[in-house]
RNA sequence: CGGGGCAUAGCGCAGCCUGGUAGCGCAUCUGCUUUGGGAGCAGAGGGUCGCAGGUUCGAAUCCUGCUGCCCCGACCA
């Protein structure tokens, strides 16, 4: 390719509204447009890219015995009612009617299509397991999409659905599928992680997310310094070694005028923080005795909000409680809350359950007691793990310590279990002649969100540093003013359908413009390796090599480019 | 959906407070010079100032409404 056809487009300044390195990069090397809020073009620079990651992942997915279909984008309603997710969905799924006024949404994923497509088709448990993917557009009206292309409307999706007559066979299919996983992230030379995860709402026993490791990533994932367990924070397991130590003081009640917040209580009566705790109130469940329950972590400790959802007794979603409420039920407002008396059922996290002589509110306007200790002064507490794990906590593995990185989530995978083939009764006869129910697994990567997530992890003050795997280009070369030297575009033309002839990605800069212009945008767009060919130079026999990392220029034998180019490639 | 901000040339911005001929940098086009790290000089093109009302002799500027976009929270590949 030459960069004359490419119409490549590049700016010094990155547009106002661009807020993540990946996204500026983006915009300004010319690989996305923005159409609309969450639409982008993907221009000729850009698709390189997703053809290269697409071309990636296919070969892996069919290496791992998946064979690739392509469903329609729009899906009729009746097979949404039928999986109850027509109610469920919310506003996220975009929904349309046709010219009879029929009912269609914009496949946000394709659960229901595929389980149609295997109820239909199979009949026999010797047909399975089967796996199924497609690479295709996906919409889902977004509540707040940004950072480009990294939580856009409009997106490029792998999914793939598997189909098993028992759960060994599933747990087969999701390990191969992990595996399959690793070795993609890991030829796309992405630094990356694979992470537990909370299944959320989708159900299921296993759930597993991919991150790529990166500063601005927008989830919390925790690791173990000593062995291999890794969650996503949301579900990441706090381990409490404390054990309970008898009582030493006498409960007390005090004065705390001024003091509504943990930080006030521990400023103002040199409390240790350790010795406080935090009581939030929350809707409860419809099969808790109370309309309200309280969730106590310690003070210096966060709520996970995604194990308070999950609790039996939690309403779900998650709804905290309103001042007014909390006043109705317990006579004192947020400030002054504590577990003494409290009338409603009181969940602790572990390392609250393992305090004494600890201080709370008293449930009395401007008083806490303090000296509290559970038993004597307060009921026992329900006890369960309510807190995010921090930095140095102990791995739930015993092996090391916790440690807490960002990620970019690209991929998922989950043992949906029969949450869909239940719903739509997708059977197979297995041998005895009877119906089963199939058991479903599915696996997604966000292919458009897989190259911002690269570039995120890759770059540099002078642009994108691709992964020569997903480079939209393996080699750009250079000429310099060629235009004033026949001998130069007669070697340079030579040497670029030499490397053209040996399957090399390279792209010329016929643009004849300033050196300095040519070497910025062939390192913005990020190209791993430039190649620089001047007349001066090849009077003496020589050219320059620069990978986009090296500090400096090489120079090779002009004669042995594409030797020397192969073996870097290799 | 709740909270905050922005909207002026393709991009980045100034002008608005205090109403009076719409400007700067980058990019684009022409010419000359230059040519190994985003060239210099001279010239040119390009904007119903987001939209609709209102106030006024006169509105980018003041007032009202709308729309779009961005940022912060709950969702997700």
């Amino acid at each position: 390719m030459r960069t004359s056809q490419l119409h490549l487009s590049t700016t010094k300044e990155s547009p106002a509204d661009a807020e993540v390195i990946s996204h500026q990069l983006m915009l300004r090397s010319g690989m996305i447009r923005r159409l609309a809020a969450g639409l982008y073009t993907w221009m000729p620079l850009g698709l390189r890219v997703l053809r290269k990651i697409e071309k990636i992942v296919r070969e892996e997915m069919d290496a791992a015995g998946a064979s690739e279909l392509i469903m329609p984008a729009v899906q009729p309603a009746e097979l949404w009612h039928e999986s109850g997710r027509w109610g469920q969905f919310g506003p996220e799924l975009l929904r349309l009617q046709d010219r009879h006024g029929r009912d269609y949404c914009v496949g946000p994923t394709h659960e229901e299509v595929i389980t149609d497509i295997a109820r239909r088709d199979l009949r026999s448990y010797k047909q399975l397991p089967v796996n199924y993917y497609q690479i295709q557009t996906k919409f889902r009206d977004e509540v707040r999409p940004r950072f480009g292309v990294m939580r856009s409307r409009e997106f490029i999706m792998k999914d793939a659905y598997s189909f098993h007559a028992s759960p060994e066979s599933l747990q087969q299919t999701f390990d191969d599928m992990h595996r399959a996983y690793t070795n993609i992230f890991s030829r796309m030379h992405l630094t990356f992680r694979a992470v537990e995860a909370d299944s959320g709402a989708i159900g299921g026993s296993g759930s597993m997310e991919f991150h790529v490791l990166a500063e601005s990533g927008e989830d919390a994932i925790a690791y173990s310094t000593g062995g291999d367990y890794a969650a996503n924070l949301e579900k990441a397991e706090a381990v409490c070694s404390d054990t309970l130590a008898e009582p030493s003081e006498e409960m007390t009640l005090v004065d705390t005028p001024d003091t509504k917040t943990i930080q006030a209580l521990v400023d103002n009566f040199s409390m240790p923080v350790e010795k406080t705790i935090k009581t939030l109130i929350c809707h409860a469940s419809e099969e808790c005795e109370s309309d309200l329950v309280a969730l106590l972590v310690r003070g210096d400790h966060q709520l996970n909000e995604t194990k308070a959802n999950n609790h039996p007794l939690v309403a779900s979603p998650l709804c905290f409680a309103s001042e007014e409420e909390i006043r109705a039920a317990v006579g004192a407002g947020p400030g002054s809350l504590g577990p003494v008396k409290l009338p409603m059922p009181v969940i602790a996290d572990h390392t609250v359950a393992a305090m004494s002589d600890f201080g709370a509110g008293a449930n009395i306007e401007d008083k806490h007691y303090f000296g509290i200790n559970w038993g004597r002064d307060a009921d026992q507490p329900i006890v369960a793990d309510l807190r995010n794990i921090e930095a140095g906590d102990p791995s739930p593995d015993g092996k090391g310590e916790l440690q807490i990185l960002r990620g970019i989530e690209v991929g998922h995978i989950f043992q949906l279990g029969d949450k869909y083939s239940q719903a739509m009764k997708a059977t197979v006869l297995d041998e005895n002649g009877k119906d089963v129910v199939m058991s479903m697994g599915c696996y997604g990567i966000g292919v458009t969100r897989v190259a911002a997530a690269a570039i995120e992890q890759n770059n540099d003050d002078n642009g994108i540093i691709w992964p020569l795997p997903i480079a939209p280009f393996e080699v750009a070369l250079v000429p310099i003013n060629m235009r004033r030297s026949e001998s130069l575009k007669e070697a340079t033309e030579k040497l670029y359908q030499q490397l053209k002839d040996e399957g090399i990605d390279v792209l010329l800069d016929d643009r004849e413009s300033r050196p300095g212009v040519m070497f910025a945008d062939m390192e913005l767009i990020g190209i791993p390796m430039r190649v620089v060919l001047s007349e001066k130079g090849l009077a003496k026999g020589i050219a320059e090599f620069k990978g986009r990392t090296d500090e400096s220029a090489t120079e090779i034998d002009a004669d042995n480019i594409v030797e020397f180019l192969k073996s870097k490639l290799a």
